[in-house]
DNA sequence: TAGCTCACG
DNA sequence: ACGTACGTGAGCTAA
């Protein structure tokens, strides 16, 4: 085994730190008024470290002072820094005594930074066969990366890092560390304020370094160059570039005083870390040591919580349970697709057991009890349940009722996703929420003490238990029981398996695409800093608010609270005015598919080729699903660039295709369902195209005269409008006319459409009445915004009183639709697969020959999910590819 | 973490 | 006069 060396950039690390808790900092202050937060930070970071790298030796450098050799070599060398704000210079000699009590050796040396004293250490580490880690918020550290010296970057907060191998370092910017420090002679620093070559950032410094294999070969071959400006650029700018490279070079010959003997890790020393940690009133550190000087937060009645450990040897106590039991399996992640499991909770009425042992499960009497249908489950989120089970291979039967499915249905706006906080909203105080035991963010941490986790997952089972009845009363009460019974408790069974069926996605397709894009984006970045006359972040608005409007003196058309806007609205009125626009446009269009489409779908296909995303069942105010990790219900149609995306969703078996079927026009037939408005409803009747109708109507066209394409358009916006609850403003902005004529065009609208107009009155009544409005299967919105004294947030909720039962009612037809469509498959033994739902559309998988047969029978579970006043219309499309669909009749 | 921007229905 | 379309999720910057 090789010895482990930790270098530390310590000034890096606990800017880094004091940045991550920067909007926590008052919190962090000890009893003298001393900001902790960056020291707390530096902890944090610490322990993260330590826990999975264990240090021979270890090292914290600092930085000496303002000056050292490179401000003598350049005058400007971090010039033009903001002073280092008072909330953070006074907590270094802090961190400097944490490093001492952690056991650990600082260093600093005089005209050196942190940087060149680590440098130095690895390299002697490197030759005396150590296995280095270097640990800084500073990229520029990546050019020390060796066979045998990592480099952790931290990345957000401060404990997750990116590890910099050279091997990474290739694949991910295409150079060697070495060839770094030349990229950065080329590209400059701007944090490190020194400039490079003019119009070289860091996408061409990179190019021309893998071109080049180094700024000495680069000026070897210089004159070769065709000619241009930058070629001119590089050769005026030969001194400024080896200058730059000369400061970006970390040294590994400092003369420094101490050697790799002289770092051994010592181990944290207790006295010191309590002393310490006393002073800075780190509470949450000291519980851990165990000094009872700890202030936990309350337990409240965890406290009381009486249960027993489960082992092998007790399971068959379980067999006592009886027909009824609360089950809880607790998930180290959100993400339950690959999350593991950290312990569970199982019982009823007094007999309660626990266990962080996760093969209990798949032992006999367990795995037999949850696959047994006839003994009801409690338990909540029953959908993240049955899948980390089916992932132990344990199908969950008897699944009776969801408290997370249930207090959505009561409240949907209530969003609150963890057991105690969904309790204590239901005044059940009897347990704490996950981020009063865990903590968050950078600080979540699940209890070492298997007790004080065990009785929190007991607490979470009886909060199910004695919550049950109650909310099962409410939604009696509320009309809501066939909803949950019927629909939402089904769905999420139905849910799970598309999850888990997920979609196959082809990473070829989507990397080949994503270098053509990456190659775009290089030259649109190029034309875009030469019409800018200098480099700039074109992702940071903020930068190319500056360069339009103050540079380059174009009119800002439109403020935010933060400055110019400059969104596609914004600039596309300014295209013609400046060569840049339309680049800026098409790089913001290609950065959208690359960044979002490309690297972020690359990143979550699993292992099987597929995506599997999670349909969040109670996240939204209207009754719509919701797709995250990633979102699938977001992939870009609209435009023929970003469509091509859809090329790399394929099905999973050779000889299948990809069959899709929508609700045409689902939410305007709601509407003439629950608005009852007779001209509305025979448009349907008679198999209009909806739009056209509606311009017929508010543009009094006699019978025989021609819809044009453009009254069509704007009869299409007034259909929109009036769904989401309509503004003349709003209106006018989308359809470019003024106020005036969308307010002439929403009267004529209300004039032809009196039912539409007489609902939309009495629907901010009814709001106002009973405080909620209500969607065919009585999901209920509450409102409270509704009596509001602000025009502005009272309009929101007319707005919202408006369009939720629409927007909602459209929501309860698919979901029936979506539970009836399994049964139907399997009655004809189809092995077709439901695998995506967006909002108004279903996707399936399904070998050619079913296709016929879906074709079918998808629209018509579909159009008869749910009898309205007005037909339901379905299309259908077939392809090879998501993409490739065509429409069928 | 907030704010902006942009992808979808 | 107010200052706006409804519902989402994700990537990025700036601090």
């Amino acid at each position: 085994m090789p010895k482990k060396l930790l270098l530390i950039d310590g000034n890096s690390v606990v800017f880094r730190a004091f940045f991550a808790m920067h909007t926590q900092m008052e919190r962090f202050t000890n009893q003298e008024g001393l900001h902790t937060a960056a020291i707390y930070g530096f902890k944090l970071m610490l322990d993260h470290i330590l826990a999975n790298f264990e240090p021979d030796a270890a090292l914290v450098a600092f930085d000496a002072g303002k000056t050292t050799f490179r401000t003598k070599k350049f005058e400007d060398y971090k010039g033009g820094r903001d002073k280092t704000p008072s909330e953070l210079s006074e907590q270094f000699p802090y961190v400097r005594k944490l490093v001492e009590a952690c056991g650990m050796h600082s260093y600093e040396l005089k005209d050196y930074e942190a940087d060149d004293i680590i440098g130095t250490l690895a390299k002697q580490g490197d030759e005396a066969g150590y296995e280095t880690l270097i640990v800084s918020g500073d990229r520029d550290l990546t050019q020390l990366a060796t066979d045998h010296t990592t480099v952790a970057v931290t990345k957000k907060g401060v404990t997750q890092t990116e590890h910099f191998t050279p091997a990474y370092m290739l694949k991910k910017l295409g150079v060697t560390p070495t060839q770094f420090i030349d990229v950065k002679a080329l590209m400059g620093d701007t944090s490190d304020n020194y400039p490079g070559v003019t119009k070289i950032g860091e996408k061409t410094a990179i190019n021309l370094i893998k071109e080049y294999g180094s700024l000495d070969n680069l000026y070897a071959h210089v004159d070769e160059m065709k000619k241009s400006k930058r070629k001119e650029n590089l050769i005026n700018e030969k001194a400024i570039a080896y200058q730059c490279q000369d400061l970006a070079r970390i040294r590994r010959d400092a003369p420094i005083a101490i050697s790799l003997a002289d770092v051994i890790y010592q181990g944290p020393q207790t006295d010191a870390l309590v002393a310490l940690y006393q002073e800075l009133n780190f509470k949450s550190f000291l519980a851990k040591m165990g000094t009872g000087d700890e202030e936990l937060p309350t337990q409240t009645g965890e406290d009381e919580v009486k249960f027993q450990v489960l082992t092998k040897e007790n399971l068959s106590a379980l067999a006592k349970l009886g027909d009824r039991v609360a089950i809880h399996i607790e998930q180290s992640e959100a993400n339950y697709h690959l999350a593991t499991i950290k312990g569970f909770a199982i019982g009823n009425g007094d007999q309660w057991y626990a266990s962080r042992d996760a093969s209990l499960l798949t032992t006999g009497p367990i795995k037999h009890l949850l696959e047994n249908n006839h003994v009801k489950k409690d338990l909540f989120n029953a959908k993240a349940q049955i899948v980390m089970l089916h992932r132990q291979k344990i199908e969950l039967s008897g699944i009776d009722f969801d408290l997370l499915l249930a207090s959505y249905l009561l409240n949907p706006t209530l969003n609150a996703n963890d057991v105690g906080e969904l309790a204590h909203t239901h005044d059940y105080q009897e347990i704490l929420t996950d981020e009063d035991l865990y903590g968050k963010g950078v600080k979540r941490q699940l209890p070492e003490d298997e007790q004080v986790f065990l009785r929190h997952l007991v607490a979470k089972v009886q909060a199910v238990e004695n919550l049950r009845q109650p909310l099962i009363d409410q939604l009696q009460a509320n009309e809501q029981w066939p909803l949950y019974e019927e629909i939402e408790r089904p769905l999420s069974r139905v849910l799970a398996s598309m999850e888990m069926q997920g979609i196959k996605v082809n990473a070829k397709t989507l990397e080949e695409m994503g270098s053509k894009l990456v190659e775009r984006l290089n030259e649109l970045e190029s034309e875009i800093y030469q019409d800018a006359g200098q480099e700039f972040n074109i992702n940071s608005t903020k930068q190319l608010g500056v360069i339009l409007f103050d540079e380059l003196k174009l009119r800002p058309i439109k403020k935010t609270k933060t400055g110019y806007s400059t969104s596609v609205a914004v600039l596309e009125k300014l295209i013609g005015k400046h060569p840049i626009i339309e680049k800026i446009l098409e790089y913001r269009q290609i950065a959208k598919l690359q960044s979002t489409y490309i690297a972020g779908l690359l990143k979550v296909i699993h292992p099987d080729s597929k995506i599997h995303t999670r349909y969040l069942q109670t996240l939204t105010a209207t009754g719509r699903l919701s797709s995250v990790d990633p979102n699938l219900q977001n992939i870009p149609v609209r435009l023929e660039e970003g469509k091509r995306i859809r090329k790399a969703f394929v099905p999973s078996q050779p000889g299948w295709k990809i069959f899709s079927a929508d609700y045409s026009q689902v939410e305007l037939r709601v509407l003439a369902h629950v608005t009852g408005d007779h001209n509305l409803q025979q448009d349907f009747i008679n198999g209009e195209d909806i739009h056209a109708a509606t311009a017929r109507r508010i543009f009094h066209l006699l019978p025989g005269e021609k819809v044009d394409p453009n009254m069509r358009r704007q009869a299409k916006a007034v259909n929109f409008g009036i769904v989401y609850g309509i503004s003349d403003f709003g209106l006018a902005q989308n359809i470019h006319v003024s106020r005036k004529q969308a307010h002439d065009f929403i009267e004529a609208y209300f004039e032809e459409f009196p039912g539409v107009a007489k609902y939309v009155k009495e629907i901010v009544e009814v709001a106002r009445k009973q405080g909620y409005v209500e969607t065919i299967t009585h999901r209920r919105r509450y409102l409270p915004d509704i009596n509001a004294k602000s025009f502005n947030i009272r309009s929101f909720a007319e707005r919202t009183a408006m369009n939720t039962p629409i927007q909602g009612s459209a929501a309860d037809i698919i979901k029936i639709a979506m539970i009836k469509m399994p049964k139907e498959l399997a009655k004809q033994h189809l092995k077709a697969k439901m695998l995506l739902q967006i909002h108004d559309e279903l996707v399936f998988e399904a070998p050619e020959e079913e296709i016929p047969v879906l074709a079918e029978l998808v629209p018509k579970v579909m159009d008869s999910a749910m009898e309205l006043a007005v037909p339901l219309k379905v299309e259908k499309k077939v392809g090879d590819t998501w993409y490739d669909l065509k429409k069928l009749d």
